[in-house]
DNA sequence: GGATCAAATATCCTATAGGATTTCCGAAAC
DNA sequence: GTTTCGGAAATCCTATAGGATATTTGATCC
């Protein structure tokens, strides 16, 4: 074996920059770059062997979708974790969204995608469960045809999900539950109980949420 | 007059990255760079006067925000003007999060923030009524108390605004008039007035901006 | 013991140079 | 007239060096 450049390099001639804007989202959704951390641009580039250049890219780019923010002169740091107002806002704005999505998909989703909701049941670990949660209200997302709507939900699910892995709160059953239901409803092509499914599920979910926050 | 730095530079000391994207996306809303056209960062450092870093930084997060798109090895270009789709999208979102909004700020708008609300009736021409509804809109988002949906709302407001300097359509009676009753609605701390008088502005404004629109 | 101030360090910000790739333009062939 | 091919130009992408600033550490003073 002499593959040279094994470790943490990256090489795909595909655009530096995006691939370092994708290894360093998820070393931020893994909380191996915790909340509220500082985050170097010279250690970054020595770490992932390129140049200061893309490093710079990608972090502009985070900072717009609210992930890291920028001082003048003092440099990155990953955004503190979420308080009471922002998760009170985040949740405001799902139910805007997500019923909503979840009618229009139950009206119009493809039959190939509306095979690949899983309630997640069968998730054996937190993590594994953190990304079949993503992936099944990306797919309703998804399913509503806007990509406005599918953009601004992979944004803010970003968040939940960085929250949720902070406290590395339990599957519960009534997740699955809930998921079951608003699979169900999809699957009956009935948007008026996929909307409430919804609806319902995220407002649970903000009750299991919010008991984390104390201040 | 002995000012040196007067063109077309930038001094600053406050970030050169930031004020590049300010001065670069209020070209493009201003059409000076239009649609579907390439920006070089080449020209764009000459022209500010400025180093190709915070160009690319700016690019990057205009990237981030949908105003432009790159291509590896090809270069930054401005988004295409927008098409019957993706105009169907936008009004949909805006009419999920805007009638909301303005129902909010019925409810819990500062005083001091009410008292700037104006409805865009002295406008003395085109330009400067299409910054008298982006403010207006703005001051609405804002007075939702929700981050999330003010800043959702800023990114899209910027697209409309694109959308409607592209073939400058007149300033109507009817915007007008239909800012007026949301304004009174507000002022009357009457929710369900506001949210049916947005939804009612924002069909109709749809359907004033549908008709540019033939393919 | 706590606070204040100054020097040292680490980091960011900017600028410039060189290699790699796409795009554009013109000529030749069909 | 249309298409194809080749070269030149423009552009982007990456890397490195130097100046400027914030943060940290340590010593001194109260």
């Amino acid at each position: 074996m002499l593959n040279e450049t094994a470790d943490r390099t990256i090489a795909r001639p595909s655009g530096l920059a995006e691939e370092v804007y994708r290894r360093v989202r998820a070393d931020i959704m893994s909380l191996k770059i915790p909340p509220d951390t500082r985050v170097s641009v010279d250690s970054l580039a020595r770490e992932l062997g390129v140049s200061q250049t893309p490093i710079r890219e990608a972090l502009s780019m985070l900072e717009a979708n609210g992930l890291v923010s920028k001082r003048h002169f003092a440099g990155y740091a990953t955004s503190p974790r979420m308080d009471r107002a922002q998760l009170d806002e985040l949740f405001e704005f799902r139910l805007l969204i997500e019923p909503h999505a979840a009618r229009k998909a139950a009206e119009a989703m493809a039959d190939t995608d509306k095979a690949q909701l899983a309630s997640g049941e069968a998730a054996p670990s937190h993590d594994a469960f953190a990304d079949m949660d993503t992936e099944f209200h990306r797919l309703i997302a998804q399913g509503a045809g806007n990509h406005l709507i599918a953009d601004s939900l992979a944004r803010l699910h970003i968040h939940v999900h960085i929250f949720r892995s902070c406290f590395r709160s339990e599957i519960t059953e009534e997740a699955v539950h809930e998921h079951d239901a608003i699979i169900a409803a999809i699957h009956a092509r009935d948007g008026d109980k996929a909307e409430a499914a919804m609806r319902r599920h995220i407002e649970r979910s903000y009750g299991r949420l919010r008991d984390f926050i104390k201040d």
